[in-house]
DNA sequence: AGCACGCCGACT
DNA sequence: GTCGGCGTGCTC
């Protein structure tokens, strides 16, 4: 580095807390540092890593500085991605340390990975050659530098035979670099057999990951049309520039199967970036993302805070999926956020979906994005039969959920060997549960929902909240005995139905509150694709991601569960929900089936599912949203959280009215009655603001900050938005 | 976010 | 008489 001007003294330090800005800390004598460089700082009573950011670092009392301890041996945090944190912190109206502390999730990554023991081939020859001895020495002239054990075994010789050899002076000690998390992946490991329709969408999106400029492409393709391998030509050509990947997944379509797909391609897996990953390989990732070492990360949302050295595509599957929203802390969705860091680095992202968000088709039609369409299934794996079961014409027995329709075509199905699955999106046993002597109804006491019954654990839920108690005996209102009933249905007594008309037929439920995790789960999927079950009975995580090869019924329990749930983008997300779960049945070129059972069958959900004419009811959602002002086009643009009480929360609304423009266009919300809420958190209550424009409600905010009594610690803000267009 | 300080209930 | 609950406040 070139000393030219003198180091500064005092320099802005980013520090992982809530602070509005960076913390001036002095710059001990001999000591070098520049914007990015990770360094040790204390904080209090403690001492934290923080990122030196730019500026002078304002106005301290000098009193109060402290000097930095250490200053990392880690490669810096360049400019884009600084930039890229500033930016974030502005736009989700979070303090910029938040936003940095999600890149600093990897303390021990900090310090350079140590060098292994290894040993090295010498000039020198043993006194005499042995059988052993030959064996070893073939594979260490082949020049690669070992470690003691990995060449003893690798010769099939004892490893006395290697340490005489180095007494001897035939190998010498070194130390040899920390070993890869992954393979490097060759992007021309395979060529890929694409159809003609997957060709040209291939090429394409090589020609846009090819160049090291800001581009954003949809790759819009229904089920099964093959996008993953399309875009793996993408992630080839971005490799073959020298670009570091990055591919965010929701946190559940991050399996096994992803990486072997990957792995068949590129002959080695992507390093995997998730919150279940241990902390040990966790900061080996980080490291190696930061030196470069690792080429492409397969990653949930919080992958796209890693410290690329040289990231040069990032492409985003399933773009739809709410997973992509971070709800607590900073809010922010990955997918926009991923955009925002192409557009500062300059680098091409690839938004991938079969069903994609309306604001992205949005973007993409007006030409904001491009767009690249794969049209149909390939090969024999044809769309399944759709069809509607209007339950007011074919209602289920008295007490149960499933119509005969539904229940004669799973009896065809599984007499043919064949799979069935019973989609319900609601844990549980019942979603309400009450006394029928006096009507009292099970209510969370912190958060006013229902309370859902789970009868395999003997406790009412609360789904908003964690909230759990004992299901009692007697009603605590009025104390009668075994007057409780359930109300409603969730996927356990669907079960309970389902075992009732196929006693003799293999039963799985899978839902996220199966117990033994993430784990289990993935041996339950595989023991279904083995064909270890005859009737699956799951949640919205059957429909993610999953191939079953033998899944030729797919009933739909309660398709119109979620269309009026006062969400603004109920039905966008109900078409996506049931377009993916219907997507499992067919893959095989079997002849397949989805039926939905409904009491609207006159829906547009309905009719666009059934007919899978998804552009009409595309198009008319848009045009829906476009009149009704709503997100993602325009009124709906932040909300502010944290009361504990409605009264608390309505004086907020009092203070923000009074301060804001726009009087009338504060709604408030409590947790049970907002499903739009974002917030899991008790005693929370939400303002819903809407605005025209994002500024505005920086604005709204701000005053409501400014206004209120205790500006801070009592109020938060959080904003929750899908907008149209943010850069 | 941590972490310390600080002021009120059930226990060795 | 102490241990410990989490409310409030601060961190360059």
């Amino acid at each position: 580095m070139t000393q030219d001007s003198p180091a500064p003294s005092v320099v802005p330090v980013m520090v992982p807390m809530p602070a509005e800005r960076p913390y001036s800390y002095a710059v001990p004598p001999g000591m070098a540092v520049a914007p990015g460089s990770i360094v040790r700082v204390p904080l209090g009573p403690r001492e934290v890593a923080g990122i030196v950011w730019d500026g002078d670092g304002g106005k301290v009392d000098p009193r109060k500085l402290r000097p930095i301890s250490q200053v990392f041996d880690c490669p810096a945090i360049d400019a884009p991605m600084r930039r890229f944190v500033d930016w974030v912190a502005d736009y989700t109206l979070s303090p910029p340390g938040m936003v940095a502390r999600m890149l600093l999730r990897a303390p021990a990554a900090f310090d350079p990975e140590p060098w292994i023991d290894g040993i090295a081939r010498t000039h020198a020859l043993p006194d005499r050659m042995t059988a052993a001895r030959v064996r070893v020495l073939e594979l260490a002239d082949e020049g690669m530098s070992w470690t003691r054990s990995g060449l003893a075994h690798a010769a099939g010789v004892s490893s006395t035979v290697i340490d005489g050899l180095r007494e001897q002076g035939v190998f010498e000690d070194v130390k040899l670099p920390p070993r890869p998390v992954v393979a490097a992946p060759d992007p021309g490991y395979v060529t890929p057999a694409l159809n003609p329709d997957q060709a040209a969408a291939a090429s394409t999106l090589r020609e846009k990951a090819g160049q090291a400029a800001f581009s954003v492409t949809l790759l819009d393709g229904v089920t099964g049309s093959g996008k993953t391998e399309v875009y793996f030509e993408a992630i080839s050509a971005a490799l073959d520039r020298g670009a570091q990947v990055l591919i965010l997944l929701p946190e559940i379509a991050l399996t096994h199967a992803f990486l072997e797909r990957f792995q068949d391609r590129f002959g080695a897996k992507p390093a995997e970036w998730h919150s279940d990953l241990p902390p040990r390989m966790r900061e080996r990732v980080w490291r190696q993302v930061a030196e470069g070492q690792v080429r492409v990360v397969a990653g949930a949302r919080s992958a796209l805070f890693l410290p690329f050295m040289e990231l040069g595509l990032v492409v985003v599957d399933e773009e739809h999926d709410p997973a992509y929203k971070q709800e607590d802390r900073v809010f922010y969705n990955a997918r926009d956020m991923a955009i925002v860091r192409a557009h500062i680095a300059g680098f091409p992202v690839i938004l991938a979906s079969a069903t994609p968000s309306i604001e992205t088709r949005v973007n993409a039609l007006s030409g904001r994005y491009g767009r690249v369409a794969l049209p149909a299934r390939y090969a024999e794996a044809a769309l399944p039969d759709l069809k509607a079961i209007d339950m007011r014409r074919s209602p289920p027995a008295r007490g149960g959920f499933l119509s005969p329709v539904l229940l004669d075509a799973a009896r065809k199905t599984l007499s043919r060997g064949e799979q069935a699955l019973f989609f319900l999106n609601r844990r549980g046993y019942a979603p309400l549960t009450l006394c029928c002597v006096c009507g009292h109804r099970f209510q969370c006491p912190s958060c006013s929902s229902w309370l859902v019954e789970h009868r395999f654990r003997g406790q009412l839920v609360c789904h908003q909240c964690g909230h759990t108690e004992a299901r009692p005996e007697a009603c605590p209102s009025c104390g009668a005995l075994d007057h409780l009933i359930a109300c409603g249905p969730g996927v356990e007594r669907i079960a309970e139905e389902a075992v009732g008309h196929f006693p003799d037929a293999r039963i799985i439920v899978l839902s996220s509150d199966l117990l033994g995790g993430v784990r289990r789960l993935r041996l339950e999927l595989e023991a279904i694709a083995k064909g270890e079950a005859d009737i699956v009975i799951g949640t919205q995580l059957v429909a993610k991601g999953h191939n079953f090869p033998n899944m030729t019924l797919v009933g739909i329990v309660d398709a119109d569960l979620g269309l009026a749930n006062g969400d603004p983008r109920a039905a966008e997300r109900t078409f996506q929900l049931l377009s993916q779960v219907t997507g499992r049945a067919g893959r095989t070129g079997k002849k397949s089936l989805g039926l939905l059972q409904t009491y609207q069958p006159d829906h547009p959900v309905m009719k666009a599912i059934v007919s899978g004419d998804a552009e009409a009811f595309y198009d008319k959602e848009t045009d829906e949203r476009q009149r009704a002002a709503m997100p993602p086009f325009g009124r709906l643009a932040g909300l502010i959280v944290s009361a504990a009480t409605r009264a608390e929360a309505e004086g907020h609304a009092r203070t923000l009215r009074r301060a804001a423009p726009r009087a009338g266009d504060i709604d408030v919300l409590g947790p049970a009655e907002a499903p739009l809420a974002l917030i899991g958190g008790r005693h929370r209550f939400r303002l819903l603001v809407h605005g025209d424009k994002r500024s505005d409600i920086q604005k709204f905010v701000r005053s409501m900050l400014a206004a209120a009594d205790k500006p801070r610690g009592s109020v938060r803000v959080q904003v929750d938005i899908d907008p149209q267009s943010f850069l």
